[in-house]
DNA sequence: GCCCAGATGTTAACGCTGTCAACATTTGTG
DNA sequence: CACAAATGTTGACAGCGTTAACATCTGGGC
C-alpha cells in the first residue's frame, strides 16, 4: 500500500491537515480545493474520492476544530477540577485562547459557512459531546458551589452565549480598542461570568 | 440626468440595495458582483465605477445593515423608555429579532467577510454610533433602577457579548432543539439576561 | 453655444474557482 | 489470477473578481 507514486495512502486524513494548515497560514480565502489538493502534490480533483464537494471537505475540517477545542476544554477542566481556581474562568479563559490562537478555524466552526452541518453526522456527534462536555462542568461547579443552583440547560446556554459573544465580538473587532486597553482581557472576561 | 438608456443616475445606491435583496432572497452564495450588477441591468463591471472591490459593496452592504438594525434598537428604545417594561429585555428581543428576519444580512455584518472593516470610514461610524447608543440604553436603565449600578462600558460589554452569543449560537442551530422546545424563546431570553 | 475633461458605463480578456465526465491505475477479493 | 471496486488523473465547462481599452454622457469654462 501507499506505492508513493499513484495511490496515496491517507488522502482524507492528509486533505483534513492540509486545509486546516492553510487555514491557519492564509485564512479563509486560501481554502480552495485546488489549493487544498495542491499542497498535498496530488490532482485537483481526488478530494471527490473522499468528499463529495468542498462542503464536504470544510465539515471534515470543522469537525477537527470542535474536536481540537473539546480536547482543549476537556483538559483544562480535569487540570482545574481539583484545584482551588474558579473553574467556569479557566475554562472561559480557554474557550477564548482558543479562538484568538486559531482566528479562521474558529470562525469556520462558527460562520454558517456550512450551510448543512445537521447532515453530517460526525459533526452533530462531536458537536453533541461538546455540549455534554459544558453541562458536566456547569454540574461540578454547582456542586462546588462555584455556581448558583439552576437547571443545568439553562445555565449552559446563558454561559455559552456569554462567552461565545465575547469571543466573537473580540475576534471580529466589534469592541472599540479603549475597551480593552483599560482592563486586562483576562480581568474583563473574568468581571464579566460573574 | 437618468436618460434611461446609458447612465443609470443612481447606481451606487442601486448596488446596495440589489445587494441586500440578493442577500435575502439566496443568502450569501449570490451575492456575485455579476448577480448585483444583473439584477439593476448593467453591465457585470460596472461596480467598479462606485466601489474599489467587491469587499467594498460588501463594507457599503454591511453598513447599511448595521443603520437598520441601529434605528430598529433606536425605536424600540424611545417606544419602551418610557413604559413599564423591562427596557434590556425588549431591546435585546429587537435584536435577536432582527438577526432571525435577516439571518444573511447579520451574519455579513459580523461574518469577518470583511476584513478590513476598519478601512471603510462610513461603517466605523455607525458601528460607534451603535455603542454610543447602547451605552446610553445602559445608563438609562442604571437611572431607572432596572441595572445595577458599575462602569457602563463594562456592562455594555457584557450585555452585548450575551445578547449577540445568544443570537449567533441560535442562528447557526448551536443550541440543541430540546433546549428550545423546552421554553418559549422569550422567556429564555428573558431569564438569559437576568 | 461649443468643447473638452471627467464621470460613468461597456466590451473583451485573464486566471482562478468548483464540478463533472471519461479515462487510468492500483488493490483486494473470489 | 482475474476482475470489480477503490482511488487518482486529465480535460473541459460555466461562473467568479478584476483589469485594460474603449464608448458615451454630463457639466463647467470659454
Amino acid at each position: 500500500m501507499a506505492s508513493k507514486t499513484y495511490h496515496h495512502g491517507n488522502l482524507k486524513e492528509a486533505l483534513i491537515s492540509a486545509g486546516l494548515e492553510i487555514l491557519s497560514e492564509q485564512g479563509m480565502e486560501g481554502l480552495s480545493l485546488r489549493n487544498v489538493t495542491k499542497r498535498i502534490g496530488v490532482s485537483h480533483t481526488a478530494s471527490y474520492n473522499h468528499f463529495s464537494d468542498k462542503q464536504a471537505l470544510l465539515a471534515a475540517i470543522s469537525t477537527a476544530g470542535h474536536e481540537q477545542l473539546h480536547q482543549i476544554l476537556l483538559d483544562t477542566f480535569e487540570k482545574t477540577k481539583h484545584s482551588s481556581s474558579h473553574i467556569i474562568s479557566e475554562i472561559a479563559w480557554a474557550y477564548l485562547q482558543f479562538a484568538l490562537d486559531n482566528p479562521a478555524i474558529f470562525k469556520l466552526m462558527f460562520s454558517g459557512a456550512l450551510e448543512e452541518e445537521r447532515d453530517h453526522p460526525e459533526y452533530v456527534e462531536i458537536s453533541q459531546k461538546s455540549i455534554a462536555l459544558f453541562e458536566e462542568i456547569i454540574a461540578f461547579c454547582q456542586s462546588k458551589g462555584q455556581l448558583p443552583e439552576g437547571r443545568v440547560e439553562n445555565i449552559a446556554v446563558k454561559l455559552w452565549s456569554l462567552v461565545h459573544g465575547f469571543t466573537y465580538l473580540m475576534l471580529e473587532n466589534q469592541f472599540p480598542i479603549e475597551y480593552l486597553q483599560s482592563q486586562e482581557l483576562r480581568e474583563m472576561l473574568k468581571g464579566i461570568i460573574s
